[in-house]
DNA sequence: CATCACCTGTATAACGTTATAGAGCCGCGT
DNA sequence: ACGCGGCTCTATAACGTTATACAGGTGATG
């Protein structure tokens, strides 16, 4: 195929291991050499294989970042942020589609994949703690954002609860009253849904404002599409809500669709408020007010987290981080602060 | 680390040639035998080292999607399916992000990263024919979406003339005159842009409509600020546009922006429409008129086209592939069909 | 002048897999 | 009885790299 280093050896008139040895400075090697060698290697233009230094060395410079639904733009934004961190690092990040799939989040953990992969970052959204612990431990993880907690990995996200909270504070703070939700979830999945359903509940309880069950709508999955379907289902309550907290924003958005199909003015009749902060929020009319994780945060840590595991140091601090996050206050509660 | 066929072997008693054969078939191997190494294997939970098989073979099962931003839903969308088809092939799709920058995306023609990758599915923006060129035969390549022809490799895109036709044809039927173009762009980058413009352009003059510079807006990029921006522009020359046609569907997602901050009306003042059909666009308000490509036709047909020549089948039929796409009128254009 | 340490460079054995050549066995036809 | 083909299986040489053990040469030191 390619140029090998057996290739720039005879060219340059030494042997292999000095011209691995100038590849990659495990040893050193002399002025004179080191530059017949350099020469060598230009004039052929080598690049060593991966995949055999990767059985030499058992590391493949590849980590994985594997998300839930890769349209969500919460996630592409974080990816990108953690590819260009990766890359700072010397490794390379590659996107991994789970789909929400049970299956697909097991074989992760599994890891048959793992053989061409040094670590992985998830975002587990099926697989709960029993699963994560079946896990070998050899094998670096980082969980990212979902409530999978007492595991023997690092873990990375914003307090669901707080965040939860903070948000409806801020509606209650102008004046609502009849807050739904709209983004809970039946059964064991999706921890994070059941944390945000939580934040809501015990916010409304300090607010001295009753909890009902008719507005808290359940979903399927937590696109824009289940977030419309889910606000044109509150329209038709008899007593309709005077204002909407989604799981994330892409729920918010599906909503604010049904509020202006239906006539209703937002924040005048109904305000609204997502989680995420895509970028997509800000261009919505009106604007999205959202709980902003910090995403730069979040992207970062893991990747530097995972290498840290990858390259064997022993990481000080908690295994779990929580970062921060804030509320963007913006059109669609009346209130923009941007 | 992990189990080896050496592994396997001795549990099962027989030779390394025979596990390696069982599991992947190169010759027959008696029943008897077949059911003690299978045995084996699910007994150890051997799986294969991917390293080691791509030395051997010269083949990873990796192939890449390059796109110029991972936060375009449009490549995010289109990923979401080539993804599946690859895995349909037996092959792992990984994700690249150029970021619009030339610097990479030469380095991902070079194929310094080659060596783990069995082939490239590339959205070329900052490269040009001699660049593609200069690449290696040899190393499996398709082109999407970009305008580099003559070249020797598969290129799978939409007719981008025609699709500018298309929608500027439609706006003239709702009878629209001074029609604007957002997302020019300057020097030869983005052929898409240039030839977007040049139907644009000859749509114009088939309508028997004059061609204004001024209502060409450019932009350094093509995200929602950029068209926001180039909207705002548009706005406050003397004589505003009575509608707009956006380079993709973000940049007439920023420009109904722009348009709802400053009050005007869409459709009935100006009315906008882009090219992508993204899933955010069926939720604007007002929804997005936009030209679709088949989404489902490129990422496949892209996919498929790359498998055959990394399997080295003589693929029949032209290199250069135009799909399909259709006009879907929604409410931006005040004249919904969906 | 002998000894020792040091510095450069070399030869070679892994890493885990797959493809090739060939070994052993059985039954069949001549 | 002998040879031959067909069927299983085995032994082993690659694939391209890196790490270990070692060899040769040089300069400093006693």
């Amino acid at each position: 195929m390619g140029v090998n280093l057996k290739d720039i050896a005879q060219r340059a008139g030494v042997s292999l291991a000095t011209v691995s040895n100038v590849v990659n400075g495990y040893r050193p090697v002399g002025e004179r050499t080191r530059q017949r060698v350099q020469q060598a290697i230009d004039e052929l233009g080598y690049s060593p294989n991966l995949g055999a230094r990767h059985l030499r060395r058992g590391r493949t410079g590849l980590i994985a970042l594997a998300v839930p639904e890769l349209t969500n733009p919460y996630f592409a934004e974080l990816a990108e942020i953690a590819i260009a961190e990766a890359a700072v690092l010397g490794y390379t990040l590659v996107m991994e589609n789970t789909a929400a799939d049970r299956g697909a989040e097991l074989a992760l953990l599994d890891g048959s994949r793992q053989r061409i992969i040094d670590g992985l970052i998830l975002s587990p959204v099926r697989v709960g703690r029993e699963e994560v612990l079946a896990r070998t431990a050899g094998n670096p993880l980082v969980l990212i954002g979902e409530g999978v907690f007492d595991v023997p990995h690092d873990h990375i996200a914003i307090d669901n609860v707080a965040a939860s909270h903070a948000a409806i504070r801020h509606l209650v703070a102008i004046g609502r009253r009849r807050i739904a939700f709209i983004g809970a979830t039946p059964g064991g999945d999706r921890q994070s849904a059941h944390l945000r359903v939580r934040g809501y509940r015990e916010a409304l309880a300090a607010a001295g404002l009753p909890y009902r069950q008719r507005l808290v709508a359940r979903t399927d999955a937590f696109g824009r599409l289940d977030g419309m379907r889910a606000m044109r289902d509150l329209l038709a309550l008899g007593d309709p809500p005077d204002a909407v907290f989604g799981y994330n924003d892409l729920v918010a958005i599906g909503a604010l669709r049904a509020l202006a199909e239906a006539g209703h003015r937002v924040p005048e009749d109904v305000a609204v408020v997502g989680i995420d902060d895509i970028e997509e929020g800000r261009f919505t009319a009106p604007t999205l007010t959202t709980i902003a994780p910090d995403k730069r945060e979040i992207g970062r840590l893991a990747v530097r987290r995972l290498v840290a595991r990858i390259e064997g140091a022993q990481v000080a601090g908690p295994l779990t981080v929580q970062t921060p996050f804030r509320l963007l206050r913006r059109e669609s509660t009346g209130t923009p602060d941007l």
